[in-house]
RNA sequence: GGCAGGUUGCCCGAGUGGCCAAAGGGAUCUGACUGUAAAUCAGACGGCAACGCCUUCAGAGGUUCGAAUCCUCUACCUGCCA
């Protein structure tokens, strides 16, 4: 943990954060010789970061608690331009919505680093340096070190050949390869760290630098992150795992963890917590030995949601959690805490004069996507009430057995769980 | 510019006048088992005031008692020839 200088890459190494990289002896060497400056960037292609994000986040905090130096980019050129990825041509967003995201993405990076101190981080935006860059000086400058058969070469551009790519994603290789160029004229940059997803645009950007400056710089990126079945990790049912919690509450975001797999949990808390590694490894001794208990879970997602919403919030999503997943009878819970609990897991207000059933409830709550599902939930014997399961999908909720006068838990199937407070 | 083929539900992909809300696979959801895990097995999977009705098969129009299926135009894609 308080590995410094080029120690801190057996850490990373030990952690599984290293997929891909340059020459790491030599930057090892570097690194043991004084703090260097690395740089991670960011699009803002959303309005918030995701769990994907997070890891780059994460290994760049580990970076610089080792005393390196951190450069967090936002891209706000090239988020105008759109990384080729191989789903198809992105979709352009206006200037001023890439404007708007750059400045929301700012504020959550800026929260995982020290802004401060001897290692402070610095926050930059590829804008500055491409704004004023003229077409002619950037296509004789950058231009002239792209050879075009080698570009094409790239899998992510051979793979859109034939479904078609725009010379706009077709260049964006170009502009990330000038950020390091910038960046390590600017700042000194030697350093360039992402997801794997990014190694053919880091490693253009440390060509570019050592066509253009004749110096060596260096790149590491960290593996894809899966899930047993090898998708792609950081979606839920209901889409993305999101950072703001504008757009998912604490409590799902700490659900997402909790949900872990078993033989990915451990992968986890060593790539997206800073919990010791020994510490890790006595944690998962005691979850083998009792899967049941979920311990590895729960720390997991008692770890994560700590460091992207704060100690409160977890205590209130873990408050909701045992609550709502426990064995006990909801019944005896207090009123107060289980409108909390049922709040924070969210909760919608009925009104006993329409006279809601369980069907309606289940749509308010987001719980179906129709009336129909509603009904197949229920007759499929997935709908609960008060865990309960629930026969009549008609069901008057006035008629359930309310809880402290007024609440109801609806569940669905497993996980799905929302409250409804039904006004008199 | 010419010729040929294609565009089907979340994705892939059958279907070439009625038996088609549309085969099959994947994804997803639910149940059983269990631990808010995985694997396995089973079921579901357009909507609704629901043994019926409504809206879907690129878009618009037409033929027909009846079209995803035939015709016309438009858009986009692919291959072959210039």
């Amino acid at each position: 943990m308080t590995a410094t200088g080029g120690a801190v890459l057996d850490d990373l190494q030990a952690r599984g954060l290293i997929a891909h990289s340059t020459d790491l002896d030599a930057l090892r060497a570097q690194m043991d010789e004084g703090p260097i400056t690395y740089y991670v960037g960011f699009d803002p292609t959303a309005p918030s970061l995701h769990v994907g994000n997070l890891l780059q986040i994460l290994t760049a905090r580990r970076l610089q608690l080792a005393g390196h130096r951190p450069l967090l980019l936002v891209g706000g050129s090239t988020g105008l331009i759109g990384d080729p990825k191989e789903a198809g041509e992105r979709v352009m967003n206006t200037k001023e919505t890439v404007g708007d995201w750059v400045e929301r993405i700012r504020g959550q990076v800026s929260r995982f680093v020290d802004l401060d101190g001897p290692s402070a981080a610095t926050l930059v935006n590829n804008l500055d340096w491409t704004q004023g860059l003229s077409t002619i000086d950037f296509l004789r400058d950058i231009g002239k070190h792209f050879p075009v058969n080698r570009m094409l070469a790239r899998d992510v551009v051979s793979s859109r050949l034939e479904s078609g790519i725009s010379y706009t994603e077709f260049s964006y290789v170009l502009l990330q390869s000038l950020d390091y160029l910038e960046l390590h004229r600017r700042h000194g940059c030697v350093l360039q760290t992402g997801g794997s997803d990014q190694w053919g645009n880091i490693t253009a950007g440390v060509e570019l630098v050592r066509r253009s400056e004749g110096a060596k710089v260096h790149a590491l990126a960290t593996p894809l992150i899966t899930k047993a079945d090898g998708t792609k990790f950081g979606k839920t049912e209901s889409g993305t795992v999101w950072l703001d919690p504008a757009l998912m509450s604490p409590y799902a975001f700490y659900q997402s963890w909790i949900q872990a797999e078993d033989a990915k949990v451990g992968e986890y808390l060593k790539q997206f917590t800073f919990v010791p590694l020994d510490e890790i490894d006595a944690l998962l001794v005691e979850h083998v030995e009792k899967p049941g208990l979920r311990l590895a879970q729960r720390r997991l997602a008692a770890e994560v949601t700590a460091l992207v919403h704060g100690s409160q919030e977890v205590a209130a999503a873990e408050l909701a959690s045992t609550a709502l997943f426990g064995r006990g009878d909801l019944a005896e819970l207090p009123e107060s805490t289980l409108a909390a609990a049922l709040r924070e897991a969210g909760a919608v207000d009925l009104a006993v004069a329409d006279a809601p059933t369980l069907t309606d409830a289940l749509v308010a709550a987001g719980l179906v996507d129709s009336r129909s599902a509603a009904r197949r939930a229920v007759s499929e014997g997935g709908a609960y009430v008060n865990n309960v399961r629930a026969e009549d999908p008609e069901l008057l909720l006035a008629d359930a057995p309310l809880l402290h006068g007024s609440w109801l838990v609806l569940r669905k199937g497993k996980r799905g769980i929302s409250g409804v407070f039904l006004n008199r």
